[in-house]
Order: structure tokens, then sequence, then C-alpha cells
DNA sequence: GGCGTTATATCGCTTTGGGTTATGAAACTG
DNA sequence: CAGTTTCATAACCCAAAGCGATATAACGCC
């Protein structure tokens, strides 16, 4: 015969409060009722679980064993009940997040250690990759949320895109280089200088390419390519090597490395950087909250660049 | 929104082999009942316990965790079931013993190690005590069984009483004492030996009065008293001292102490040893078996003490 | 890509268990 | 010994869970 778990700790609650009465005001039961389910649990155990006729209820020794694994279950339960609770709010859950590299070191690491201080049973699972790789992931439910730069016209029927920021690629160098000293900087003052790629599979490389031949030049020397953005700034900064960079990434990193962004407009794609997320579980909790997070905190940093690009232009 | 720990359990299951139809056959249930079970659940906790529109069934991360602690539960479940079927077979709970020192000593305690051979988690509580004090313990249930030599109209209305042995006494003395290798014992053979004397509250002590009164000593020389029955034993043993003993202490011990009766006849009191237990929990099986054991294992001993006593006559 | 296989979801129906209030019985308290 | 408290029982009702039958959806296979 089965006995129940409900039946356990309800058992374990009456034996810990010391009587029906106050047991069943603890359960939020009647009286009657626990009263009942006691009868029926000491039925189906054949045995009685409580010392009969006796005031201060006491429980047999089969009774008082019972009580305490039906206590060690009610705690488990609440432990589920809570966990719930915690994951309705977004504060608990595992979140996989996949993202194109430099991004995700650059400007995303940062956002996602704020988001922890908040919700800090959330447990980000960080994975790099591009637009095809991502969105196969994010299909066999691999992956929960892809961070990237999408042209409003890629976005897929099945999945729903939150842009975060224009994706404004700027040519990059280390802070001091000699062309920042440049009021207008020409094709001729950039020849000199060795390149940095990025990935040769990653949208930055193609908009290298691009930004290249937008301002003139076909041809390009590259003697670094290949690390992460940790590589990438280390390369820079210790040299006069030039590379393009989403501006965010320049912008967001700017205290800790030293880069920065020369001021020359090359042609920037058409791409928003932004979130994926497959429409039909956008409601997860945690990634709703994640959602909304990375979207504030990008509204922020674009207020942020606005306001040192107007305070840079009135300067200069 | 309270959750159940049976739903838990089940979706434990169903996590566990993979499949609703394979749960719902481990569970002894049908499909259609642990499906709606789950849906039931997820609408409770307000998200979806596994991932919609796949095939081979995966569980949710919040499902997966909620399957874990329902694992748990499901495993303390089982753990109550065992100690209950444990129960029900008197193989486990506790047994609070009390009895007259000597007896409990010399015979009972032997009986108890073999019966914990095949009732290894009955936990015994042993305690020493005389019929009074015995009586009320067992009347405030802070004693299971107690163990004593009783006259039949003493027994109480409200006790069940088992007879084990015959109350018969013997004087005991140590193995080769001068006092054996007589015939016919005299009182005033006996006079010159000192007498060792049990707790003077006990039941012994006023059979070892009368003993001797029977046979015409008014009067005695205590040399040794108080002791449980490991001194007493050692001090007759090392000594000509003589003491008044159940003969199935003295038979049954006469392998490990070097003990031996008088072949003395005295007068014996009209009392039984046995077992004395409340009547309304005759029941409890732990206790049932333990009587049961007793009643058997006392038979066999009397067994040998009558066989041993017609080899003796005899030989003698 | 259509089809069969298999697994899951849904429906209608019945039974059981648990919820309630009202009330009776028992045991502690003064 | 009466009053108070606490537990057990009765009568009733509804929610949940059991079942079989059946619709529906995914997957794999040709």
């Amino acid at each position: 015969m089965k006995l129940e778990s409900e039946h356990l700790e309800i058992l374990a609650m009456i034996v810990e409060k010391g009587g029906l009465t106050e047991g069943a005001a603890a359960l939020g039961k009647s009286q009657p009722s626990v009263s009942r389910t006691i009868s029926l649990l000491e039925k189906r155990v054949g045995a009685p679980l409580f010392e009969p006729g006796r005031r201060p209820l006491r429980p047999t020794e089969l009774g008082a064993s019972l009580a305490r694994l039906g206590g060690r279950i009610h705690a488990l339960n609440g432990e589920a009940q809570l966990l719930v609770e915690r994951f309705r709010k977004g504060q608990a859950g595992r979140l996989r997040l996949g993202g194109t590299p430099i991004f995700m070191d650059g400007v995303v690491a940062a956002m996602i250690a704020e988001f922890q201080q908040h919700h800090s049973d959330v447990h980000v699972e960080q994975s790099y990759g591009y637009l095809d790789a991502m969105l196969a992931q994010l299909r066999n439910g691999s992956l929960d949320m892809a961070i990237l730069p999408l042209h409003p016209n890629q976005i897929p029927q099945d999945m729903e895109f939150t842009s975060l920021l224009p994706g404004r690629n700027v040519i990059a160098c280390r802070v001091g280089h000699p062309l920042t000293r440049k009021s207008t900087i020409t094709l001729a003052d950039i020849d000199p200088f060795p390149w940095i790629a990025p990935p040769v599979d990653s949208p930055l490389y193609r908009d290298l390419q691009r930004a290249l031949i937008s301002i003139g030049s076909e041809d390009f020397r590259v003697n670094f390519s290949g690390g992460t953005f940790a590589s990438i700034a280390s390369v820079l900064a210790g040299s006069d090597s030039l590379t393009v960079l989403p501006y965010s990434v320049v912008f967001q990193t700017r205290k800790m490395t030293q880069i920065e962004a020369l001021p020359l407009k090359i042609e920037h794609p058409d791409r928003q950087l932004g979130l994926l997320v497959r429409r039909d579980q956008a409601s997860a909790p945690a990634l709703t909250h994640f959602k909304a997070f990375m979207a504030q905190q990008c509204r922020q940093l674009e207020a942020r660049i606005q306001h040192e690009q107007q305070v840079t232009r009135r300067r200069g």
C-alpha cells in the first residue's frame, strides 16, 4: 500500500505543532480534515501513529519516525516552491547565451555581471558563434538567446529580435596612435599601418573588408588574427595596428583598454546589434528579465555615447 | 499556490523514464492520468515543464530541477514505506524493556543478542526496576515491556502477563565449593559461609530471607551486597560465599561463570518469571515478535534444564 | 512529401479523497 | 465535578485522479 507524501507532511506538521488543532491551523486546513487524514494514514500503515487516549497528543515510535521523514519531504516541497517562485520572478534558472565574440567580451560580459547582482541564482552559460550556428542551436533548444548584429530582413519568422544598439563600426587604434593627431585622415595616412583581423568567418571580418574598400583600400596587411577580444585589445594597445570594432565595444571598454576610435567615417553596415530569441519561448521569465535589462543597459550606453559625442564635438 | 509532492514524484518518474507512457507504466497508472497530472502541475507552476513539441520528451530547465526534487521526495517516501514494512514485520522499532536486574543480566541479555540477529533494526532500550516502578512506567508509556517474577494474582487488569519460566530459586556457590562435595547438606554445613545479598528492595532479597528461614537459619552474615549480576558472579566465583539466584540464571550462565547450584531444596516462591505488557499495546509487532521469541527461547532453556536434571539424576 | 508508427493530449465518465460545518465523546483543568 | 479544550465522527460537496476511447502531433521511412 502506497503512502502519500502529502500525508507524511501533514503528520510531520501535527507532530511538530503538538496537536491536531494547531497542526491544522498551521496547514491552513480544518481540524476534522487532518484528523481524517491521520486516521486514513494509520489505516494504511496498519499501526497507530499516536498513543491512544492521551491528551497532549504524543506520537508513537513509528509515528515519530514517519514524521521525521515527512518533515524532510515537506522541506523538499518547500524548496520546490521556492524554486518556482524564484523562477517566476526570473531570479533563478539557466540562461544559455551565445553571441559574436567581440561584442560578448567587450560589452555583454560586463552587463551580465551587473545583471547577476540582482539575479544571483541565474546561471549564465556563455558560448560564441555566428548567425547560422546560433540559429540552429536556438531551434534545437541548446541555446536560449543569441546576441549578434542582424539586418532587419534577416530576422527569421520563428524568432523575435530585440535591437540594442546600432551596428556602427569604427576603425580602432591605441590611444596616442600617430593617426589620432591628424584632423583629417586619408587613405595614404592609413596605408602604412598593419591590421588586426577578426576571425575570417565573423561579420566583423566582412565589415573590415567593406570598410577598407569604402575608403579605397583594396589590399591590406594583416599582422594578427584569430584572437579573442582580450588578445586583440592587447595587441592593439601595444602596437600601431588598426582594426575594425563596433563603436560600442570601443566606448564601453575605453577605461580598461587603451583603445580609441579614429575620427574616420567608414561605411557602416545596416545592422543592429540585438537579441535573438525563439518566439515560442520568449516568455521564460529569466529570459524576459534579461532582455529588458539588456535593453535598458544599452539605452544607457547609447545615451552616454551620444553625450560623449556632443562634448567631443563642442570641444573639437 | 501549493505544489503537491505527489505531482513532483510523478514528474521525477517521467523525467527518469524519458516519457509519459513509460513513466505511467512505472507508476502503475494510465498514460492519460499522468499526462493530466503534468498539465495540472504546469498550470500551477505557471511555466512549461517540458519543451513543447519535441518527440523524445525533454524537460525544461525548471522541469529538470523540479524533477530532481521530486526524485528526492520519492526516495524519502520509499524510505517511509520501507520503515513501515519493517515495522510491520517487527524488524524495526524501539523496544523499551525493563526488568529485575539479575534475570535481565543473567538470562535476558543473551536472548536479546540472539533476537537482534534476526531483527537488526530493533533498538532495545534496557532498564532495571521492580514491580511498582515498572507498572507506573508501563502505564505512562515510557516502557514497553517489563520482565519480572510475578504471582498469578498480582497481574493487574490492564496488563497481559506471559510466563516464561518457573521462578525457582536455588542457593548458588562457586564450582568446587566445599559444600558441593556433600551429598546431604544441613543447616550446620551452611552456617559458616558468608552471603552475598541482592539489592534489599529486590524480590530476590526477600526470597533469600524466606529461603534461609525455611531451612531454619534466622540470621545470616552478608559480606557483599548492592552489586549487579556481573559483580555478584565474580565475587561468588572467587570466594566461598553463597547466594540465592534463579535456577535459570545459574543454568544459563554456567559456561561463562564458575557457579553451580547446591542440591538443597529451598522454599521456592509461587511466582513465574514472565513478560508484562500493557494490554492495549500488546499488538505492536516488534513487541509481539519479542514475546514469541522469548517464549520459545525459554521453552528451550527449560527443556535443557529438564534434560540436564535427568542426566544428573541418572548419574547421581 | 506522404504515410504509418508511436507518443501525447483531450474527452466523458466514475470513484476516491479531501474540504467544509455541525456535533458528539473524551480527557485535562481548576 | 463541572468547564474547557481537543479529538473523532457524520453528512455533504467538490476537486482531483482514475479509466477507456479517441483525436492529434512528431518522427522516421520509403
